[in-house]
DNA sequence: TATGAATGAGTATTCATTCAT
DNA sequence: AATGAATGAATACTCATTCAT
């Protein structure tokens, strides 16, 4: 007649340390990560990701609490990787454009090693996908603008946030024409990028002189 | 949700003709539209649609064959608002700032007046929702390639794809700058738009000159 | 982008009006009531419900917002039936020994119509079950405690609790024997039964006596 | 939770013969008890019972073949208990009354020293816990079937049986009134309880005299 | 022997779609 | 034509049980 209300759960859902278990993360993950572009988040089973990747939905909920905290995990991963590859410092001497130039190099690199990035960084959808995706935003509109305040110091706070607001307005924009319809080669879209946002920032910087 | 101009028939189970018909398929994509913008394509129910439209799931599903010719009725809509605010024919002697900043303003007004406009337009998402999309913006897409080739005849077909598809990255990008977590106000999203079109298609001739 | 958390259920649960509707209604909880004696609430799925009803468990979950709400109507429905037959006022000249045995008898022809009311009013289980068996318990117990003043209005408040929560314990232990093991004949349990709580009650009041 | 006496097998793989492992057997066991009382039987899983107890799993279906193990073993425990502590003969000379108090007595010991007793023998639930329950109460009603043919040796066997059956009722239904949402304290229940069984015994033989 | 990661059948619940009224 | 009750396949998640280490 008593009702005490849940208590502890019995095992706890964290990252795995044993070299197994990582392997078995990691590999549900890349599984998710890969049907999540294919498919969409919504059409895509916890169940279908156990299958395709081999592992039982239970293997699947040991490691994640619910389908949410795959796209977060994948989220925190992305975040890790380009956070990595993305300077602290910026060193004295380097022109701007071979910045960005390098910049968007390791980022594509990225992109193209891990199919979801640019696809949850693009993302407009609701949910978990949409927090996911403005972590992501945010990490990396972060370091424009600091690398912003680095070429133009000059500029004042709200209009290096809108500079930089709009570079990755550019970013992710143009990163989706490497897919269909446009399917334009990444290469190309590289390149492309890289003039649209020195000629954007450089007219920015025109119509916002210091003084 | 603005005047909507002729009639034309979308992916509908049969064309109202009667006014009280036209207008509850009116009302129903009128509601769908705002609750696909406020919760996303997945989240919204088709008897949700129904309830808030005030009509029954049936009459829902006279007018649309299931619940993917929503969206594919809502860009049929939105292709034939844009197809009419884009200009046929290229009137000599107006400079390309002034046109594409006028298409441009045509464009930010039909999205203010159709909510789900640029939702749909900048969507990343899979099936019903991404071909909605797709078809969106090729019909954009379009019409830019025509007045680069207008204004810039040199360019060769590639060319001026490359050039179209670069400009609907832009476009499509910086629109999504209006929403959180950027929320910048649609007026600068605008201006900073055409300054970075116009920065990016200068430097694309720069690189591509005639010869 | 935007992320709005669920909004008004489209279809409210509410109990049924038209005669169609009542009937599925009371069927289904007719239905549920058997199994939940037959094999426990817990051991019981919404699915299983449904199908032994001949129901789809979209129809169960139209009028039942959840498992719980099965056995939360169970009672309410209970509560009305006995409320219904537990006389509101007490007329003068009946002794307490009729007055018990009419109540009594109507309690078992009440849990003979109903199999799982004497299931659902003698748990200890947890949860909603439990819920509903304190709602049915105190309906009962608060009828017997005004019984009680009025046949012997010298209790004291805490006097007349304990008396009616003995009196209560005293039924509800004593309907199980009719069940396995001991199996007693229902008339022979009821008559056990009021010859139990009129002991009981005489040695209560002689324990208890007035001034 | 009470210095258990002798040890016997109960439903178990098989005994624990060593010292460590009658240990472990004992504290699976006592934590088990307190769960399935505070959370109830359905609730609490396998693995929150080892991982309270502080053991993997796997020991605990060492000792237990499966859930139902549990509630087995429990109840075969307290079979024992309670076997130990009634009399096996009544010494000449001691009213019933006496008697009956200082069985109840051991009796309320025995429960507050073990916490799933009560919870046990009062369920009216299916399955392996009703299985327990049944044969706790057998044990009980047995020597409360003895104990009347002591004292009132007329009674013919169906009769003693229904007697005993009823006090069995009285019995377990009073012991409830200590949980919510009745609440008495254990001592009141207890010489309430006393009052109850002996007013009605007294009655039963009234109505069932010798001869 | 002990461990606890892995399994997968099972459960509650939702929602696009149908169709009798 | 319109209605909205009814359907049932599909989905996220749990948990008793096994077995490789």
């Amino acid at each position: 007649m008593s009702d005490e209300p849940a208590f502890q759960t019995p095992v706890t859902i964290q990252k795995p340390k044993q070299q197994r278990s990582i392997a078995r993360y990691h590999h549900i993950l890349d599984t998710a990560a890969t049907m999540f572009v294919r498919h969409g988040y919504e059409q895509v089973g916890t169940n279908q990701i156990a299958a395709e990747a081999g592992v039982s939905v239970g293997s699947l909920y040991r490691f994640f609490s619910d389908k949410e905290a795959v796209v977060d995990a994948l989220a925190e991963r992305y975040i890790e990787g380009i956070t990595a590859r993305l300077p602290d410092v910026f060193p004295p001497g380097v022109p701007m454009p071979d910045l960005v130039g390098g910049m968007l190099s390791g980022l594509f690199i990225f992109a193209r090693d891990n199919p979801a990035f640019d696809h949850l960084l693009t993302t407009t959808q609701t949910g978990a996908v949409a927090r996911a995706s403005v972590r992501m935003h945010l990490t990396i509109e972060a370091w424009v603008a600091r690398m912003l305040s680095h070429y133009h110091p000059h500029l004042s706070e709200p209009q290096r946030q809108l500079c930089a607001a709009s570079g990755m307005g550019i970013v992710k924009g143009m990163m989706t024409m490497a897919h269909p319809p446009d399917s334009v080669p990444f290469e190309v879209v590289q390149r492309e990028m890289v003039s649209a946002l020195m000629a954007y920032v450089g007219s920015f910087v025109a119509r916002n002189p210091p003084g």
